[in-house]
DNA sequence: ACTGCGGAGTGACATCTGTCACCCCGATCG
DNA sequence: CGATCGGGGTGACAGATGTCACTCCGCAGT
C-alpha cells in the first residue's frame, strides 16, 4: 500500500516510532509530503517498531526514546545486537548527556531534539542515509563534559528516594541497612552538589542519570 | 502575508502557541494544508502568544499548557479579563482533571489531548468555531471525580518543596515564618493522605493541581 | 602472608521534618 | 457588642535526614 503513493522507487523507506499520537501523525504525514521519503509505519510504543523493522527491514527507524514498552535505545540496542542494517535516527525532548551517550554506544547514527524545527527532520533523515552522524550540536558538546558520577547502588537508591520512600523503607526493599541507605544517599548528595536528596533527584534525572 | 497563500477569505484565523519546536511547525504546517484554516502565528511561549493574540486577534488561539513565561491557562484567564473576543483551544499531554477545571473556568472553549491524531485536530477547530465546545470525552468524565483539596498557599509551598527547597528558605522567599511554612506543609501532606513532602508533591502533581 | 580496596555496617551528632496544641489579630456575622 | 473564623505564628517533641569517623569482611595483587 505505499508503493502506489507516487513514492520514488528509491525513496527511503522509513518506520516511525513515537508514543504520541499527535504528533506521530504530524510527522508521518509531513515526511510522507517529501517524494523521496515513504513512513511505511507508524508505531505507538517500542515493541510494534521492533516488529515492524524486523518485518519491513526499512532503511531508517526514527523513534523516541520515552515510549511504553520498549524505548528508543533499548530498541537501538537489539537492531545492533541483531545485525540489522536499520539504521536509527533518535528524536527526542531530552538534551540528556547521559541519553545520547547511550544511544551513540548502541550504534545510533542521529540524535535530533524535538525542539529543532520539523524541516530539519527531513534534511538530517537524508544526511543520515548519506552516511553522515547527525547529532544536535549543543549536545555533541554537552556529552563529554560531564559524566555520570553516580554507581549503581547510588542510583538505585537515589530513584526510589525521589519518589517519596524513605530511607528505612529503601532499606528493607533492598535489603540493606538503614544506616548504609543513608550513607549511600550522603555520597549522592555530595557527588551532585546538591543540598537534599530531593534536588540530588532533580539534578540527576535532568542529567539523564538516574 | 497569510492572505497571498491561496486561503479563502473567511478562513479561520488561528494562533498557534507551543514550544516544542518540532510539533510547532509540524502542526503549522499541517493546519495550512488546510484551505479553511490559516496558522497567522506560531509561537513558543506564553508571552509571544499573548502579543500575537493582542495584535492579530484571531478567531482562535490553539495552545498547549505547559510553555515558558506564560502557561496557556494563564493565557487563556487574561484574554477572557479582558474581553478578547478569540476563542481559546487547550492542546495538552496531560489528561488532568486539575487542568481540565481550571481551563474550563478561564471560558476555554476546546480541550483535546495530544494523544489523539492530528486529523481530528482541524475537525475540532471547525466544531469550536460553530460554537460547539469540545472536550476529549475522557476527561469530561474524570473533571467532576476528585477536586483540588489544596488551597493556593499550600499550592505554593509544595511547589517550592518539590524542588528541593528546605522548609526555611520557602519561609524566606515567601516572607513567612519557618513554622507556618511546615504547617502549610503538614496540612497538605494529610490532605492528600502522602507520607512526606515528596510523595505529596508526586500526587498533586499528578493530579495537575500542583 | 601482608597489603590495599571496595562494599556494607555502626554509632553519634546536628539539623530538618512532620505533628499538634495553642496564641494573636483583623474581618465578618448575628 | 460578643462570637466565631481564617490567616499567620509559636513552641515543643518525635522521628527522619545528612554527615562523619571508624569498623568488619572478602577478595584481588604481589
Amino acid at each position: 500500500m505505499s508503493r502506489d503513493d507516487g513514492k520514488s522507487p528509491g525513496a527511503l523507506r522509513i518506520v516511525l516510532a513515537e508514543d504520541q499520537a499527535l504528533l506521530r501523525s504530524a510527522l508521518t504525514t509531513l515526511l510522507n509530503f517529501e517524494p523521496d521519503l515513504d513512513v511505511v509505519r507508524a508505531c505507538a510504543d517500542g515493541e510494534a517498531a521492533w516488529l515492524a523493522v524486523h518485518e519491513l527491514k526499512p532503511d531508517l527507524l526514527v523513534s523516541d526514546i520515552e515510549m511504553p514498552v520498549l524505548t528508543g535505545l533499548e530498541l537501538a540496542v537489539r537492531i545492533a545486537e541483531r545485525g540489522i542494517r536499520t539504521k536509527v535516527v533518535i528524536v527526542t525532548t531530552f538534551a540528556r548527556a547521559g541519553y545520547l551517550r547511550r544511544a551513540l554506544d548502541a550504534g545510533v547514527v542521529g540524535y535530533l531534539l524535538k525542539d529543532a524545527p520539523a524541516e530539519q527532520l527531513a534534511d538530517a533523515l537524508r544526511k543520515v542515509q548519506r552516511g553522515v552522524r547527525v547529532v544536535d550540536p549543543q549536545l555533541a558538546v554537552a556529552a563529554w563534559s560531564e559524566s555520570d558520577p553516580l554507581n549503581e547502588r547510588e542510583r538505585r537508591v537515589l530513584r526510589l528516594a525521589g519518589e517519596g520512600v524513605s530511607a528505612a523503607d529503601i532499606a528493607a526493599q533492598l535489603h540493606l541497612s538503614h544506616g548504609t541507605v543513608r550513607n549511600y544517599l550522603s555520597e549522592a548528595i555530595g557527588k551532585l552538589g546538591a543540598a537534599n536528596r530531593i534536588e540530588a533527584y532533580r539534578l540527576a534525572r535532568q542529567k539523564g542519570w538516574l
